[in-house]
DNA sequence: CGCAGGGTTGAAACCTCTCAAATAAAGTGG
DNA sequence: CCACTTTATTTGAGAGGTTTCAACCCTGCG
């Protein structure tokens, strides 16, 4: 459905695991801009007047297609480029010693991906796409070379950074202190209220994550997941069918999940 | 034991709690300079050249003594200075509904208090010394004027955010994949380092944290953080007197950990 | 000296996890 | 196009770990 309105776009063959960090090196060299682009207001040059975001359109990036499935970076890989998403909804995880994996992200349209780069020069977390997606591969030394020019844009890059710290905040808040059922609640809150922000229906979606997935980014088994889901639906909150949900009781839900939270 | 290599200072009045932002507006006047401290390798200038070294003495901020117990920020209170501690320990906290707070991070000498507050130009968490504290009050805006001048500093500056968002992805992990004893293990060996790279034994400390501060921080209750740490007495790796411990026996100690972490 | 706050420990309740099985959907290959 | 396999999801029952409630100890302080 996102993806819809992007079909012009020069498809790239898929990369194997092994070697998926040879696409950061060569990215298909198609020029976009972000003063025209429809995201302007979620993304990167939200925030900024018109002459700078004009200024962002000095920066050479290239759109790319992933494929469901394919990761844009591996934890330990070089870090060269932020990444902003198109189209789709990527993951973001860690690797866990026994092969497991923690998701600590979910990203959307308009989110940047790969800022945990910065601390150390390499990716501190994998990004998979969780669907066919789009996303703009913005090489950090330019920006950060543009950034030199502008304050402003400064300013946007601090506080986007500062915005995914405060995330990363109330997930700590959610995992630390609610229970199966305030975590999923606040979980597809959040979302309905992502998806409300890109013009989609705030009740009614389709979630792109697995059980699992879920599971792993709140803290908890899938298998309760999948409870919690059958609990809320017999209060009538919401109806669900694998991975489309529909909320019927916003309030209900918001109360599930207020019980603890300011 | 951290506060004896700076008593001269001049100490501020305590501060109650409804007016405690205003400190934030009249800063004692005294100056510091980067260059000079001791704590130019873990703090602000770690990775800056001596050039930009002496740049950041520039910036004028001053010092300031924070009592046990005062806070040098409230959630909610107007982002202006970013606060870098000389010496003694901080907690950053958020509220809970129900009057409860969530500990999100404990802070010691060296590392910076008040990025979280860029998102918004509001602090989203409230910073509060656990023991008589001293830090250098850094006003934002002369930091970000100073880092136009300086793409080094810049990337300081994102570094150390960037860093931030590394930390609470391991968090994350931490919460949503551990059990009470990997938990309280993590801690235990994250203290260890820190106090290390401070120049302290990693292996005996002082915890300034009470339980409960603690319990909040790993997502568990204040008896399970108690009987965990007479279980691991009790298994030989460490002794426990309140908040005095000594790890007798670190490998057994990060075997606990590491069963589960890459 | 009594009290409050922080810490420890015990026992039972409760929630989530584990293990298991059934179902449905999707992909595979003849 | 149909069996077959694989994967995702749901649901049940019992185990297990953490929380809850409670009692008790210790220390510092007014």
């Amino acid at each position: 459905m996102q993806t819809a309105t992007h079909a012009s776009v020069a498809p790239i063959r898929f990369v194997p695991r092994a070697t998926a960090a040879a696409i950061d090196d060569a990215p298909t060299p198609l020029k976009t801009q972000c003063s025209t682009c429809h995201l302007k207001d979620l993304c990167l040059p939200c925030g900024l007047t018109g002459t700078d975001v004009e200024r962002l359109d000095g920066l050479k990036f290239a759109r790319r297609r992933v494929k469901e499935g394919q990761a844009i970076y591996h934890e330990g890989d070089k870090f060269q480029f932020i990444y902003a998403v198109r189209s789709g909804t990527f993951k973001s995880t860690l690797n866990l010693r026994d092969g497991r994996e923690q998701v600590t992200g979910f990203q959307m349209a308009g989110e940047l991906l790969g800022l945990d780069g910065l601390a150390s020069g390499k990716h501190a977390s994998t990004a998979t796409a969780l669907e066919d997606a789009e996303i703009c591969a913005i090489p950090y030394a330019h920006l950060s070379e543009l950034a030199s020019t502008s304050t402003d844009l400064q300013h946007v890059i601090s506080r986007l950074m500062s915005r995914e710290i405060v995330r990363e905040h109330s997930l700590m808040m959610l995992l630390g202190s609610m229970n199966a059922e305030e975590r999923l609640a606040a979980f597809l809150l959040n979302i309905s209220q992502r998806m409300k922000a890109r013009g989609y229906s705030a009740s009614e979606f389709h979630l792109r994550m697995s059980r699992a997935e879920i599971g792993s980014y709140l803290g908890m088994k899938l298998e309760t997941v999948s409870r919690t889901f059958s609990a809320f639906a017999h209060q009538g909150l919401l109806e669900v069918d694998k991975k489309h949900v529909r909320i019927t009781d916003l309030p209900g839900l918001q109360q599930a999940f207020e019980l603890r939270v300011q």
